[in-house]
DNA sequence: GTCTATAATTCGATAGAC
DNA sequence: GTCTATCGAATTATAGAC
């Protein structure tokens, strides 16, 4: 069959995100790729190069951070999870990124980028700019943590939560690391 | 040189060791843990037959998880925060486990099981039974957050905390996972 | 116990016919 | 645009000499 050149590079990174959200960017082989897609393995090698070029095509998100100035400071904590909740469950780049983040250095850069160009300057409106980078950090490890748990490990309880279970258990703790003092009760005296 | 099995065999286990907690199963090669153990490649095949069976011994975790019974319930958190994060300074076998288990189902298991077996108890006897499996979920997945932030990502706010510092921040989010009533304030109506 | 040699695969990448 | 054939490199694993 003779396929337009969009349509064979569409399904090519379709497959190609698939597989490298399922098995990472070392297990997954150019050919299985191109099996998933119904092509021949040259083809892919033809429109995206290397491997390498077409992993970073496959992960490659254009991430439209939604402007949270004008959410009430009380409920930033839902708004955020509701909407990082929503992006993980459409965005199959990013649990690309997340699988192959583990093991590839740049992968792992561009989701620090992502966290702090996106999340930063969010959390700056929000703490003083000498304790948002951590109350930053400390947002995405709980986020991460979560889509680690809900949508690669799948630790059965957290991947059983409705949507609205996860953002109402999530948003007062995103809450309380934007927002809320931090004051640390003594430990054992 | 001629060394001991005995020397032999640990030389091996804590070069994988490093090698896998590094890179991950696929791209860790036998020969290079040979190399960095200052042995002959033939010798990891003599001593441990497969690959996977070397990764198996590597990844091996005998967690004697304490008996947290005795902690007043308002501690908890402080205490579990504590706990983990020495575990995962001084345990090379937790960070092969969350390195691999994002591309290797056996891995994930082992992380499932480890988190039902160990944390589970310790919630259930302070939460419901009926409750305990989604919050110990959650209290997963800040735990490995923060692992993964922290250890693997290396976000760099998240990697500069000091332990106790860490420990500050993670405390009261433990407790209200474990410990707290869940009451999810209505969002925008 | 140690090492050489090599078998058997697998994969990324290229060349070139149609 | 599509596919066959194949190269070259890297890897796990085995056989066997010393």
């Amino acid at each position: 069959m003779r396929r337009s050149s969009a349509d064979t590079k569409a399904a090519i990174l379709s497959a190609a995100r698939e597989r490298f959200a399922a098995d990472g960017y070392e297990k997954t082989t150019i050919r299985s790729i191109a099996a998933d897609a119904g092509i021949d393995p040259a083809m892919v090698m033809r429109y995206f190069g290397t491997k390498e070029k077409l992993f970073a095509a496959a992960a490659h998100i254009d991430l439209k951070f939604p402007d949270f100035s004008a959410v009430p400071r009380a409920q930033i904590g839902a708004v955020l999870s509701g909407h990082f909740l929503d992006l993980w469950e459409n965005n199959e780049a990013l649990q690309v990124l997340l699988r192959t983040g583990v093991t590839n250095e740049a992968a792992a850069e561009r989701v620090r980028s992502i966290f702090a160009t996106q999340l930063g300057p969010t959390v700056a409106a929000l703490a003083g700019p000498e304790e948002a980078p951590v109350r930053a950090g400390l947002a995405a490890s709980q986020i991460l943590g979560l889509a680690l748990t809900r949508y690669i490990l799948r630790l059965p309880p957290v991947a059983a939560l409705s949507r609205d279970e996860v953002v109402s258990w999530l948003a007062p703790i995103l809450q309380r690391y934007l927002c809320d003092p931090h004051t640390p009760e003594p430990l054992t005296p």
